[in-house]
RNA sequence: GCUCACGUAGCUCAGUUGGAUAGAGCGUUACCCUCCGAAGGUAAAGGUCAUGAGUUCGACUCUCAUCGUGAGCGCCA
């Protein structure tokens, strides 16, 4: 029941026959604000004026007379300067019901996305410390991104990288020793670029605990890797919390074990990109639009971020993978142009790599900023969060907002039960419907899938708006924009409340209740699929 | 100074690849339960879409400049 792409073919076919050339791609159809302007609209023949040098009210009369013979259209005409208003048929309208009721758990699903494999990576964060409100951010859009496009027939890998060695891991593992030493009562030397939160000592009092003294004279390599798995593991469990997983967790290291790092810097010596200065490697990214060359290999030896990161993407592209995307925090945006540039110098196409960054997240509390967490001094956690509002809560807000903005997170509002908070407002309308369901059980009602007695003007825009569930599905996938799902969705359950508030569902005719019953049905479903894409479970009660 | 994002109602935000009279919620005001869930609905009021130019049949949307906010500008990650 995509009723856009529909019109859109209508549209495309009664062009052809009118010898018009103009490719269906170009063919804007849209839903009227004003449903006195039709149940869709299209200024197709305004865009035609430039190709036909004629009036485009002409045009438009021209395409109505066409479109008119097709049996899902009950009127289309020409209105203001040559917009092109379409009425559906009521009947075909109410007919759809039956395909909604039948799809079910299925409904707006697609195959828009041809199985084309896409690998989305976000989080990543590194395991040297817990998950906070920013992580939130990029772990709800990464995770209902992948959702939505696996809906929309994408094949889709959920990927998690571990910075799992290097400098920061370094440090992590003596912060812990140094830590476990202070719990064994000898001096702690805490190194000034070391990890000083909470959860370091509690790292240490783990080991503690389990080996007593017995590990103060091992090698660095045990209390990394110790830490690394002890932090991965609070990771796996917040993020579970969260209700984000992903199919795919690849470590640092085994990229650097696999030598796929001495592979890279071969291609790039040996295409000549590669010079020295002042004891480093550099690496010329500005060959490749960069605006400053980087660095490879310090003047130490060891290898800057970005050698691991590249080796890392080219084991992506390698794997197989259609298109990449990454999910970063807006801080690693000037990032964006080195990662890009190398890939490119590599040979590979950069342009199958997407970034989305994502803006920052401040906490607000009774209007004021929240900046330290009360329980380990430092960001609000991901689990603090999960705690205090919901997990449903939490991920509707996050559902909230497009990407491109900064964020304020009102906790207060999140956790107000009224409808000023938007996540109940849907989980209301949803919860009613299943009210409205039960009552019906008990009664024996049964619901109808087959509509032959409604056919109001508010029953059928209800319907219509069902229905537009298809093309969000499919435009927040395309455009990655998750929250045109949550815009969607609220819209829904507004024209529900308002709906409800109108029509009474349960009466003493019961043909007429039952049929009823089948649109609301529809109306469920809808809400039900669409905040599953969100990682939003629809209440049945409240 | 340079790079990126943002600036829409008192507040928080939408705005469908440039379209018809710019939309919601909160807050304010006035209404609606004998009745399927009032955690709801109806209505009123509230706007120089930051500012100024440009592109065209048409700009909140695209381009440029200016102002403001945030992030970044490392041989950190």
């Amino acid at each position: 029941m995509n009723l856009k792409e529909l019109i859109k073919d209508i549209i495309a076919n009664a062009l052809e026959e009118l010898s018009i050339a103009y490719d269906k791609k170009n063919i804007v159809v849209e839903v009227p604000k004003d449903r006195n302007n039709g149940d869709f609209s299209s200024n197709v023949a305004m865009q035609l004026t430039k190709v036909l040098k004629s009036n485009p009210r002409n045009i438009a009369e021209e395409i109505v007379s066409v479109i008119k013979n097709n049996k899902e259209i009950e009127k289309a005409d020409v209105a203001g300067p040559g917009f092109i208003n379409i009425y559906l048929n009521d009947e075909y309208v109410f007919s759809g019901v039956e395909k909604v009721l039948y799809a079910a758990d299925n409904y707006g699903k697609s195959n828009v996305g041809e199985r084309k494999k896409i690998n989305v990576e976000f989080v990543s964060a590194n395991p040297t410390g817990i998950l906070h409100l920013g992580t939130a951010r990029g772990a709800s859009y990464g995770s209902n991104l992948a959702n939505i496009m696996s809906f929309a027939g994408f094949d889709v890998t959920k990927e998690y990288y571990i910075n799992d060695a290097g400098n920061q891991i370094n440090n992590l593992g003596i912060s812990v020793k140094e830590r476990y030493k202070g719990l064994c009562g000898l001096e702690e030397n805490m190194p000034e670029d070391g990890y000083y939160g909470a959860e370091i000592i509690g790292i240490a009092r783990s080991i503690k605990e389990k080996y007593s003294d017995s590990k103060l004279n091992e090698e660095l390599d045990f209390f990394k890797e110790f830490a690394v798995d002890y932090l991965l593991n609070i990771i796996k469990t917040d993020l579970s919390n969260f209700g984000v997983t992903f199919d795919v967790w690849t470590s640092e290291k085994a990229i650097r074990a696999k030598g796929r790092i001495e592979e890279c810097l071969k291609i790039l010596d040996e295409k000549g990109l590669i010079f020295e200065k002042d004891d480093a490697k550099w690496l010329k990214t500005t060959v490749y639009g960069d605006d400053k060359d980087r660095v490879l290999i310090k003047s130490d030896g060891s290898y800057t971020y970005l050698v691991p990161d590249i080796a890392y993407h080219l084991d992506k592209f390698d794997r197989g993978f259609d298109y990449l995307v990454d999910v970063f925090g807006a801080d690693h945006h000037s990032y964006v142009s080195r990662l890009k540039a190398s890939i490119e110098a590599l040979g590979y196409d950069k342009d199958k790599l997407e970034v989305r960054l994502l803006q920052m997240v401040r906490l607000l509390r009774d209007g004021n900023v929240v900046k330290m967490s009360k329980r380990t001094g430092g960001n609000i956690t991901i689990s603090e969060l999960v705690e205090e509002v919901g997990k449903d809560a939490a991920r509707y807000f996050f559902a909230t907002r497009s990407l491109d903005g900064q964020m304020d997170f009102d906790i207060n509002l999140a956790v107000k039960k009224s409808n000023d908070n938007p996540y109940f407002y849907v989980g209301y309308a949803h919860a009613r419907i299943c009210s409205i369901l039960r009552e019906a059980k008990e009664k024996n009602i049964n619901i109808s899938t087959d509509i032959k007695h409604i056919n109001d003007e508010d029953s059928k825009a209800l319907l219509l708006k069902v229905y537009e569930f298809n093309d969000v599905v499919i435009s927040s996938a395309l455009k990655k924009e998750p929250h045109l799902i949550t815009n969607y969705v609220y819209d829904l359950a507004s024209l529900f409340h308002n709906y409800y508030g109108k029509h009474r569902i349960l009466t003493d005719d019961e043909e007429l209740s039952s049929e009823y019953l089948g649109l609301i049905k529809t109306v469920q479903i809808t809400i039900k699929n669409a905040l599953r894409l969100i990682g939003v479970s629809a209440p049945d009660q409240m």
